[in-house]
This record gives structure tokens, sequence and C-alpha cells, in this order.
DNA sequence: GCTTGAATTAGACAAAGTCAAAATTCTAAT
DNA sequence: ATTAGAATTTTGACTTTGTCTAATTCAAGC
């Protein structure tokens, strides 16, 4: 057994530990999120889940993946100014973005800090934040 | 005199310096530009260009700022899923972004250090860093 | 088998941005 | 002055990504 990370009775139970309903269309798409290419836009995920046989809307499609971040299970990533990208590891952790390719890959937290950054301005508070390490193919 | 930082005529030198020919319209969206609201869109840049009397055209906006941005006079921020923001600031700095008001304000580069970063994927060389700070209103 | 709330769907729509072809403006000879 | 050629701008159709609403389907519980 566990030949995958993710079963689909795993992405299932994880639904139901962020207190989503486990429906066949829900779990398909969180199937698909944490397979594979990590990373992926709305786009992808749609081809991904509709691939054997059409299986759910690009409407579905969409709410749910607005309902995952809703509810803490994946994270937008902002850094193509065409689409989200959504990212199924929301600990904290970095990028780089091959701007050339479109391709994102991970930075652990592990190691990473940064140092002297000023107050919030008053009345925000933090949501988040991101480094983005924008690279592109040498020469 | 110096009544403003940037006179259209400062404009159209900077233009000049980049290695573009100042025409009418350029000058008109570099003077948009460096006004005030500190990071507009495309969409504000457009406005505030014939605001007074239409004077240039919405393909002339988005061919001119991607022009400038080529020519690195300015710097395109992609913070929000749905538009791009423009900084006439080029030079090394972060940000703070109020997602709910969709606003920016700089964080100077001065004090803030990344420390801890992997080396880049083989082959590939950094086109920037940068720092988003996601803010939102407390409570 | 009904009833009801939750979930899904189709399809129209909106916003941001792109593109190609036509029209205009500019430049620099003749 | 005239004209050819290049550069720039414009128009308007088009694409992509995402949103919205109303209609439909589904899942329990009774
Ligand atoms: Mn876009
Ligand atoms: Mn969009
Ligand atoms: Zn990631
Ligand atoms: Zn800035």
């Amino acid at each position: 057994m566990e030949l995958q990370k993710h079963s689909r009775e795993s992405v299932a139970e994880l639904l139901r530990r962020h207190g989503i309903n486990p429906t066949h269309q829900r779990i398909e798409i969180g199937y698909a999120l944490f397979q594979s290419p990590q990373h992926p836009s709305a786009d992808q995920i749609l081809a991904m889940v509709n691939a054997r046989h059409a299986e759910t809307s690009k409407a579905t499609v969409y709410n749910t993946l607005k309902l995952f971040v809703e509810k803490g299970m994946v994270r937008e990533l902002i850094v193509d100014p065409s689409k989200i990208y959504y990212d199924p590891n929301t600990s904290v952790h970095h990028h780089f973005y091959d701007v050339a390719a479109g391709e994102l890959a991970d930075i652990p937290a592990a190691g990473v800090h940064i140092e002297g950054l000023p107050p919030l301005p008053p009345g925000m508070v933090t949501e988040g934040i991101d480094i983005i390490v924008r690279t592109r193919p040498a020469r």
C-alpha cells in the first residue's frame, strides 16, 4: 500500500478536517491539486479533473478552489499577471518563479530570514509575507 | 520654480535617457505615472491621461507601459490577481500590499536583508527579488 | 416518495489585456 | 514643396481568466 502520497480517501479526510463536506467533485479537485505538477492553475486543474471524462464544471472548479483557500486548505500564489497558481502546501515557504517558463519551485522556509522590515502601517495586520525570486534562463 | 517633482520636460528628458523617443502620448503617460497615486494600474493611467480630454488610446497606454518596462524605466508589480500595478521607482525596494483596499506602500530597501536563500536552480539567473507583505485592516 | 438545503451546472457576462490592420504623424530626402 | 519610408497611434475585434445568476440535481431525513 501507500503507493501514492494522497489517495482519494486521504483527500476526503483532509477536506473533513478543514470543515469541508467531501463531495465527489471536491475530492476530485483536491486529488488533482495534491497530485503532481506542483502549483497548478485553475485551468490546469479543470483539465486534470476532466481528463478521463467530463466530471466537473468550470464554475465548480473556481468555486471550490475559492472555498479551499477560505478554509485554509490551499494557498493562492500571485506571481503571474494572467493567472492564479494554487499551492497545496500551506506551511510557510517561498518561491522561485521562472518567468520564462511560468514555473514555480519551492524555497523551504528553514534557514530563510528577513531582517529589518519596518513596522506595519497602523491598524493593519499581516496576512502573509511572500518572497518571490524571479529567475530566467541565463544568457 | 520646482513646484512639481516632475514636469513634462523632465519626463521627456527621462524618456530620452532611457532611449525612448519622447512623443506627446509617451510624455503624458510618463507624466501621469510619475505624478501622485504611487503605483497606478494601466487602467488608472488611461483615465488620468484622458481626464481633461481624450488624448491617448487604450492600446497606446498598454503598448507604452510595456515599452517603459522593457527599457527599465518603470517596474511591474504583480500583487493582485486582476491587474498589474506600475512602479515608477525602479531602485530596489519592497512593498506592503493592503489586500482589502488594493493599495501598495513602499518599504525602503535600506535595512532589509534576506538571509539563507538557497542557490538558484542551475542555469538560471535572478531577475529580481520581491518581498510582499500582505496586510489587512485589523479585526 | 416528499421536502428541503446544499451543491453543481450552463451559459451569459465582465475586466484586463492583446493583436492586426488601417490611419496618422514624423523624418529626411529629393 | 513633395514624397517615400519609418515610426507611432488608433480602432475594434478578439482572447483569457474569472464571476454571476438562475435553473437543475443531489442527499438526507422524514
Ligand atoms: Mn490579464
Ligand atoms: Mn483575471
Ligand atoms: Zn509552494
Ligand atoms: Zn514601490
